[in-house]
DNA sequence: CTATAAATTGAATTAAATTCATATAATGAT
DNA sequence: ATCATTATATGAATTTAATTCAATTTATAG
């Protein structure tokens, strides 16, 4: 009687389709005029039921950024080489996550919109503690995976700053990389790498 | 008959009344949890008036980074030596772009606030043509201080990318700083430096 | 074929920003 | 001083969405 089983199988389904319905309208209209009953509308429930998988507008958006970070993860793996010299890693990882950014931006206008001060204070819960506990390890473990790029292991004080700096700046870059209507990130990128790299 | 001036001038003590007032709730409550009713009530004026001399309760805000460009630009140009190296001037730039972002954090909250790409999309118009004219100039500025300081007047098309990657990367260090609950940026701080005069 | 539990519904509620018809106040000319 | 005109200000009404929740529907297991 595996009844049970095929139930949670549905409801996460269902989870997903809300997901996915939700990822296809902040995309394409933005976080703002993407309204909850579209979105109940599009994935046909009632406005009602997206509340009984989600806390709320911000926590589907938020998910999206943690779908958007296991992303980024597999793919800084995916590159990471531990045979390489640690110039050599922080390249590629700078490299793949610009490349990264440059075929998903929208998950940072994710992160810059929830993760912004403001949001802490703003509301009793707009998330849940899970979702943050989760994010909080994925930070954690991008911070990690730059760390180990960029002295191959060798886990120093000095690193900490470093790697934290190293990810910040990244990020800054991609923030006004995509508010400026630019297409190009190429030429601010190699230059990004340049600096980073200068002090490896 | 300077009925004309005093009522001008009238009018401009009200708008900064309705400004300062802005401030002081955006500072303490946030954005979101401060409402325009309220900051009518505060300012003893109906709301409705409130919008006799803002477009919206984005428009006050962004008005409020404006003037912290104002103080931030009067800041560093004040730090601005012509006779120093391209590396010392670079290095009192960093530290005093810093120094202001500890100072005055709301400031930077409002950029990553204002500045996201969602803005640009949202409604037909949360700002004035005006104000977004006075923000660019603004930028451009800065942007203008920091070409001058890292290459002493030298402009090289190869600068203009260093530098837009330099302010990227310190506004992304004041973002992840101020996201993380922690007080100190010092150890950051010194490393960015690093980082950045490294490649000067 | 029930009784119970699970899932869904969608109309009602809530919360703020914003608008606008109306009122008030100031001005300058007669 | 009176009045027509213009500039300011008012605040109740409107609008727009998110969110809630009492009622309904659907599924399950005995």
């Amino acid at each position: 009687m595996g009844t049970k089983q095929r139930r949670e199988r549905e409801k996460l389904e269902r989870r997903k389709n809300i997901l996915g319905t939700a990822r296809k309208l902040f995309w394409q209209k933005g976080f703002q005029k993407t309204t909850m009953p579209e979105i109940a509308e599009t994935v046909e429930l009632a406005p009602g039921t997206l509340y009984l998988y989600f806390q709320s507008k911000e926590a589907i958006y938020l998910e999206l950024l943690l779908e958007g970070y296991d992303m980024l993860i597999m793919r800084l793996r995916r590159k990471n080489n531990p045979n390489a010299s640690p110039k050599e890693r922080t390249k590629a990882l700078i490299r793949e996550f610009f490349k990264f950014a440059v075929n998903n931006p929208e998950y940072f206008d994710i992160i810059f919109f929830v993760l912004q001060k403001e949001f802490g204070s703003t509301r009793d819960s707009w998330f849940e503690n899970s979702q943050i506990e989760r994010l909080e390890a994925k930070e954690k473990e991008c911070i990690r995976l730059a760390s180990e790029a960029v002295s191959s292991g060798q886990n120093t004080p000095k690193n900490e700053n470093f790697v934290q700096a190293l990810w910040s700046m990244l990020a800054g870059i991609v923030f006004f990389w995509r508010r400026s209507e630019r297409k190009e990130l190429e030429k601010i990128m190699s230059e990004t790498e340049k600096i980073i790299l200068n002090s490896i």
